[in-house]
RNA sequence: GGCGGCGUAGCCAAGUGGCCAAGGCGGAGGUCUGCAAAACCUCUAUUCAGCGGUUCGAAUCCGCUCGCCGCCUCCA
């Protein structure tokens, strides 16, 4: 597998540090920063504590994350919950001379550590030359950054040997990625908004005090751009996963998402959701036709080399630094010889084994992008009254009274199913399904 | 100003030196069909923002021009 490295910006071959039996083992860190400068001012503005602000965001996101399919990590830890962990990490900043403590702020001195700027590709004095933000005449130099924050009036705060305070910026991450996965660990993520400063000091501070490299790989993602129209509320366009979770389906939106590479910027669109839902269509018609369809014999002639070969490059794209684009590329076509395999499992041709073979395999490479996970995704089975409905529209489909055949049709969708008439027999969905 | 990215068919989007430039949506024609829908088949970029250059050969490498975007220290 290849991936990408902010770090080198090159695709590299990925090589874990304590590799797999087969395939790979993953511990997934997804921490929480639950206190900074953002949440303590709504606290106040709302007259509650920062904590009681920032669970709630925290367990909205989690219900937001789920209703779209996105998994927990294996671990969630929080910053107010690693203060030991990261005064510790602190200490030995400073017991190596990489950082200094002034009133009761503890800061990371830049110039102490070399290869600082390497992620971002920066070089140091254009840093300086770029410095558009007020001086703190109490650093050592303007470009150090905080490590920990002396309490203010009205803030939350914990003991520290420099006094009351709070973490700074960076340095929740840089401890509790260490506490879960170990000084140097392999994959780091996050959106390519920030790779500078937040990544850049995180490497500073893990590799300032262990001496060892931090991670090894570095991945970021493009952004989801809303275009021309800014996100705002008098618009009443403001982007929230719950309003999109009622519009959407999430596979669509999944299949939508990974349409375009991760590291490519994607622009919202309602109307691209749409003709993602369209495409996921052929999917689900497909798994529902393949469950029905009847006939054929035992030990067809597979199509297995055909097969074999999507599935192969199915992979060959994932390996390739991800490129769901081409993954999907490689499903759609495996859709269309799947359903050649409908039409002749339904003539007696025999390939019902090839056929499900094929299907199975669809479903699981679905499954690695996490779609077709939730379900039946044409909407299960009907209930017995619409099972009835088309039973009735069957039999005056039988005597040709065209007229009651149309008129059950428009019950069964106003009850919120439709039904079409395939060589296989009626299919029933669920509308929209 | 510094660093980096992008510009491929009507729309979206892969492809980064050499078979006919993936795939999806949309559109056109056909097969099937009571109708509708679906599926399947065929077609829909002699061309990859523009101009030069390197090469036997470039959407892919280099230079310039135009257009768009991200980052450039208390926002994680």
């Amino acid at each position: 597998m290849r991936i990408y490295n902010t770090l080198t910006r090159k695709k590299e071959d990925f090589v874990p540090l304590s590799p797999g039996y087969k395939g790979y083992q993953v511990r997934f860190v997804k921490n929480f920063t639950d206190v900074d400068d953002k949440i303590i001012r709504r606290a106040n503005a709302e007259g509650v504590p920062a904590l009681e602000v920032s669970e709630r965001y925290i367990r909205e996101f989690g219900a937001d994350m789920a209703a779209i399919g996105v998994r927990p990590g294996d671990v969630e830890p929080k910053a107010t919950e690693h203060i030991p962990e990261m005064v510790a990490l602190i200490e030995r900043l400073i017991a190596r001379g990489l950082a200094y403590a002034v009133d009761g702020d503890v800061y990371f001195e830049i110039r102490r550590f070399p290869p600082y700027g390497r992620l971002s590709g920066k070089n140091l004095d254009e840093l300086l030359a770029g410095a558009r933000v007020e001086v703190d005449e109490r650093k050592r130099d303007p470009r150090d950054f905080a490590l920990w924050k002396a309490a203010k009036p009205g803030e939350p705060a914990w003991p520290s040997p420099w006094g009351a305070g709070r973490p700074g910026w960076h340095i929740e991450c840089s401890a509790m990625s260490m506490r879960y996965l170990g000084e140097s660990f392999d994959v780091h993520g996050g959106g390519e908004d920030l790779v500078f400063p937040h990544h850049e000091c995180e490497i500073a501070q893990s590799e300032g005090a262990t001496g060892a490299p931090f991670a090894r790989y570095w991945i970021h993602n493009g952004f989801v751009n809303l275009g021309a129209e800014k996100m705002s509320k008098s618009l009443r366009n403001t982007l929230t996963i719950r309003d999109i979770v009622r519009r959407h389906d999430p596979d669509a939106l999944r299949l939508w998402m990974l349409g375009t590479h991760y590291r490519n910027p994607i622009e919202w669109s309602e109307e691209r959701v749409r003709e993602a839902a369209r495409a996921l269509g052929r999917f689900t018609r497909l798994f529902h036709d393949a469950g029905t369809s009847k006939g054929g014999s035992p030990a067809p002639a597979a199509p297995a080399g055909e097969l074999r070969v999507l599935v192969e490059r199915f992979d060959a794209a994932m390996d390739d630094d991800f490129n769901t684009p081409q993954a999907l590329g490689a499903m759609f076509d495996l859709s269309r010889a799947l359903y050649e395999l409908v039409d002749r499992a339904r003539a007696g041709a025999g390939a019902r084994d090839a056929l499900a073979a094929g299907v199975g395999a669809l479903r699981r490479l679905g499954g690695a992008l996490g779609l077709f996970e939730r379900g039946p995704a044409d909407g299960g089975p009907p209930p017995p009254e619409i099972e009835r409905l088309v039973a009735e529209r069957g039999a005056a489909r039988t005597r040709r009274d065209w007229k009651r055949s149309d008129e059950l049709r428009d019950e069964i969708q106003r009850r919120g199913w439709t039904v079409e008439d395939t060589p296989g027999g009626p299919r029933v969905t669920r509308k929209g399904a």
